[in-house]
RNA sequence: GCAGUUGUGGCGGAAUUGGCAUACGCGCUAGACUAAGGAUCUAGUCUGGGUUAACUGGGUGCGGGUUCGAGUCCCGCCAACUGCACCA
């Protein structure tokens, strides 16, 4: 019993032990996905709060493997992307070099985890044989159609001087520097996710993902049903067309209002207020959307034309205003404000007629003050006058339908995904520019396009990318004819490596195929996957995209590629979350240092619902510490002490079994650290106050320990003189009839409120228990009269009196 | 503004989904062991009254309700966090 806990030993004997005899065996077992998001090698390396993530992956992957499965666990690099850039424009360094290094570094403080990863199967997407398939992905999208060259006002950001995705796009500002988004003319790549909108909605449904995260994606598509309606132009040919969501309220429609980059503005607008017109279109191309949301105030000026509302041939001035988007619908609307809050402030602003056709049903009229937005009656809505407004939306829907000046349409909020970037560190476009042969992909027996080497690394900020400037590089034969042509120098985003990364794992040296059928078979799709919420829309609505593309060309068999996804929350230090920026990281080193990488992981686990943000503490730690010395303790001080069996004893190890499965499937790995912590205060009584506790039961705590803290427990395994690797068991089952308490105290209430506890044996009939309970509060009922008695079995006796 | 999440001791957090509120841990208090303790062990620790007792009241952000019984369900608020933000 005077062995001590010397967690460094242990910890280093059997890392070794197991870099040896991995404790994940094949042995024609079911296979199990389970996968980190995973993580940009950056130079400051990783703290406590990413160590959370990690550890709940891999107390995962440890459950599974004793449950029998053969499980995946594979990590690598998501390594292309800014900082190793920005940190190359400053120092002179190669983002290739600075990369390696942080990988290298990266790799050796993930390794303290001691995570089941498979080393073999790293990928890293800025190594050639990777991008290889990053970019052959790019040509198949091109030839598909889905790949398309486009010239338009993107969003900008000024500071890293690239263009941006609109999911890239926070709050007007840019996602990973904070600048504020400008809109910048550019020639760029875009990918027709569009095309996948209603699939990428419709298929959320069957994904055992977190509901929140769901909402959010289907919230960014944005699917809404409507109409699309043709407006005549009095006067003129031109016909302008809307789309609306409330074609109930058409007859109500007093105005139109055009964004002011809609292609009809010129030819619309009436001489005299051209001048005026003009000099608004210029000005709202000049505001950035930051400032464009800031406006509370609806800005605008009128054409000076009309147009006819086909209904009841209302004349409708035509506006133009900012507060339309010019890429949404037809970047037009109708203008209903009696029924909708900004078309009303701007028929305010404005001093334009307010028509009401929907009212409250039984209410009579009355000037409106805001826009009446709900359901209601229709009126001075001709043949449609005195129908519920509910009904009217589809009612009149048809009836433009028959007449042939509107269709029913259904429109999205996602957009296409803005392709190209303008900078260097980032995998080249396979593309080249023909005079003659236009817009020709690279060969595929040409891939990969190799990122050169280049002179300097700082973004042009004309739109051009540093590639550009590499006059040896960007010159090349057309593959199509031969005659001289130029490569296309934008860059990738940094999602396109992770949109499919995951595809990569399981056949990481394949140099003919991005995954062969049968790895792909064998393996995918990831049955577990665990990382941050920030990736809510970026990355897992891109690799739900690139999915179903690859699924659409014969790449891969199914639809979804995580079919379940757990979001682990932050750890917050003073209130914030943890970050370098704000200096309130936590480093692991000491901590795995001073109480082992054992109890950092249960600790991780013990701070919070795992799902929840968490605060950390340091001296926390010291209680999972304990505990593990006092595991340490118990088995120590049985070993080799004949313990007979006793029911007690079963009853214990089969409630303990019970708890810790249950709270695992739950994926509750607060309250299972918890259980453990009980269980053994217990089982240390009975060690000490009573014979002891007995082997099985010793060695079944062990193996439920496993998975939290693998070290320790095979060196118990081993003191307890067994065989092997304690991870080549299977998970304990319970067996339900030694579970059972021979009694339990229970409560009695009168009038909702505990007057006493009463000893119930195990299958004690009602009669004999309500009759215990009757005795005990037979002298606090103060001379009321019994009621209603409620008996709970297990639970509660509940008596009313009067 | 809209949507979602959260609100329980000094702190992190439990509560089998309607059944003994505060498990487990941190911290704190007292004691034991000790030359010493930032180690370990023992006892205590929501709060008011009560003799340090028995006992007895209150208590899960606030106000109502349903129920024998509510942290949990319903209605109405408040606060914090997250996402979206003129999407017609």
């Amino acid at each position: 019993m005077s062995v001590q806990y010397k967690h460094q030993e242990i910890e280093q004997k059997w890392r070794r032990i197991w870099e040896e005899r991995p404790v994940n065996k094949e042995e024609g077992r079911e296979k199990y996905y389970c996968l980190d998001m995973f993580p940009y090698p950056s130079g400051s390396g990783l703290h406590v709060g990413h160590w959370r993530g990690y550890v709940l992956s891999d107390v995962w992957s440890r459950y599974k493997i004793l449950q029998g499965y053969h499980v995946l666990h594979p990590m690598g690099w998501d390594a292309f992307g800014l900082p190793a850039e920005n940190y190359a424009i400053k120092m002179g360094v190669h983002p290739a070099k600075a990369t390696a290094e942080n990988v290298e570094n990266f790799k050796r403080q993930l390794k303290e985890i001691s995570a089941v990863y498979d080393w073999t199967k790293e990928v890293n997407t800025t190594d050639p044989g990777f991008y290889k398939w990053t970019q052959w992905i790019f040509v198949q999208m091109f030839k598909a159609g889905l790949a398309y060259e486009k010239e338009m006002p993107i969003n900008w950001c000024p500071e890293c001087k690239t263009g941006l995705a609109n999911e890239e796009v926070v709050n007007g500002e840019c996602d990973r520097c904070g600048t504020p988004v400008t809109k910048k003319n550019l020639r760029q790549w875009m990918l027709k996710i569009t095309a996948y909108a209603e699939r990428l909605l419709k298929d959320l449904e069957d994904l055992d993902w977190p509901d929140k995260v769901k909402k959010m994606q289907s919230d960014w598509i944005g699917k809404s049903h409507g109409a699309e309606i043709d407006f005549q132009v009095e006067g003129m040919e031109e016909k302008l067309k809307v789309f609306t969501t409330r074609p109930d309220t058409l007859y109500g429609a007093t105005f139109m209002v055009l964004a002011p980059e809609h292609g009809a503005v010129a030819k619309i607008t009436q001489p005299p207020k051209k001048e005026e017109v003009e000099h608004y279109v210029f000005h709202a191309s000049m505001k950035s959307s930051v400032d464009r949301m800031q406006d509370k105030e609806k800005t605008g000026v009128f054409t000076g034309s009309y147009a006819v509302n086909p209904l009841n041939g209302a004349k409708l001035p035509i506006w133009i205003s900012d507060y339309v988007l010019a890429d949404y619908g037809t970047g037009a609307i109708m203008c209903v404000p009696a029924h909708d809050e900004r078309d009303f402030a701007f028929a305010k602003q404005f001093d334009l007629p307010i028509t009401q056709v929907i009212r409250k049903e039984g209410a009579g009229e009355e000037e409106l003050l805001e826009a009446y937005t709900e359901e209601g009656v229709m009126v001075n809505s001709g043949p449609f006058d005195g129908m519920r407004s509910t009904l009217a939306k589809e009612a009149v829907a048809d009836y433009l339908e028959e007449q042939g000046i509107g269709d029913k349409t259904t429109n999205y909020k996602l957009r296409d995904w803005v392709f190209s970037r303008q900078r260097y560190w980032g995998e080249p476009i396979p593309i080249v520019h023909c005079p003659y042969c236009g817009t020709v992909p690279v060969p595929e027996e040409d891939l990969p396009v190799v990122l050169p080497e280049v002179e300097s690394y700082q973004p042009t900020g004309t739109g051009e990318s540093p590639l550009a400037a590499i006059e040896e590089w960007v010159n090349v034969p057309c593959p199509t004819c031969g005659k001289p042509a130029k490569r296309e120098t934008n860059t990738m985003p940094q999602w396109a490596g992770s949109s499919w990364y995951f595809l990569r794992y399981v056949d990481v040296d394949n140099s003919r195929e991005l995954v062969s059928k049968e790895q792909a078979r064998k393996w995918l799709p990831v049955d577990m996957y665990v990382g941050g919420i920030e990736h809510a829309v970026l990355h897992l609505l891109y690799s739900r995209f690139y999915t179903k593309f690859l699924h659409d060309i014969g790449v891969v068999e199914f639809q979804e590629p995580f079919t379940r996804l757990f979001n682990q929350g932050m750890i917050c230090k003073n209130g914030a979350k943890m970050s370098k920026s704000k200096g309130n990281v936590v480093s692991p080193d000491n901590l795995v240092q001073d109480y082992g990488c054992d109890s950092l992981r249960m600790y991780e686990l013990f701070v919070g619902p795992p799902e929840l943000d968490s605060e950390w503490d340091d001296r926390g730690i010291e209680g999972v510490y304990r505990f593990l010395n006092r595991v340490w303790k118990l088995v120590h001080e049985n070993i080799g002490r004949e313990v007979p069996v006793t029911q007690e004893l079963e009853k214990l190890r089969n409630q303990l079994i019970y708890e810790v499965t249950n709270r695992m499937n739950n994926f509750n790995m607060n309250t299972t650290v918890s259980a453990f912590m009980e269980f053994n205060n217990k089982f240390l009584d009975l060690s000490k106050n009573q014979g002891g506790v007995d082997k099985e039961t010793l060695s079944t705590l062990v193996v439920l320990l496993a998975p939290f803290a693998p070290h320790m427990a095979e060196e118990l395994w081993e003191a307890l003189g067994q065989e092997g690797s304690v991870f080549e068991n299977e998970w304990p089952v319970h067996d339900e009839s030694k579970m059972k308490e021979t009694s339990v105290q229970m409560p009695v209430q009168v009038n909702g409120k505990i007057k006493a506890t009463i000893l119930v044996e195990d299958g004690e009939d009602k009669e004999s228990v309500l009759a215990k309970a009757r005795g005990a509060v037979e002298g606090k009922l103060d001379g009321r009269a019994i009621q209603k008695e409620v008996y709970v079995p297990g639970r509660i006796i509940s008596i009313v009196a009067k």
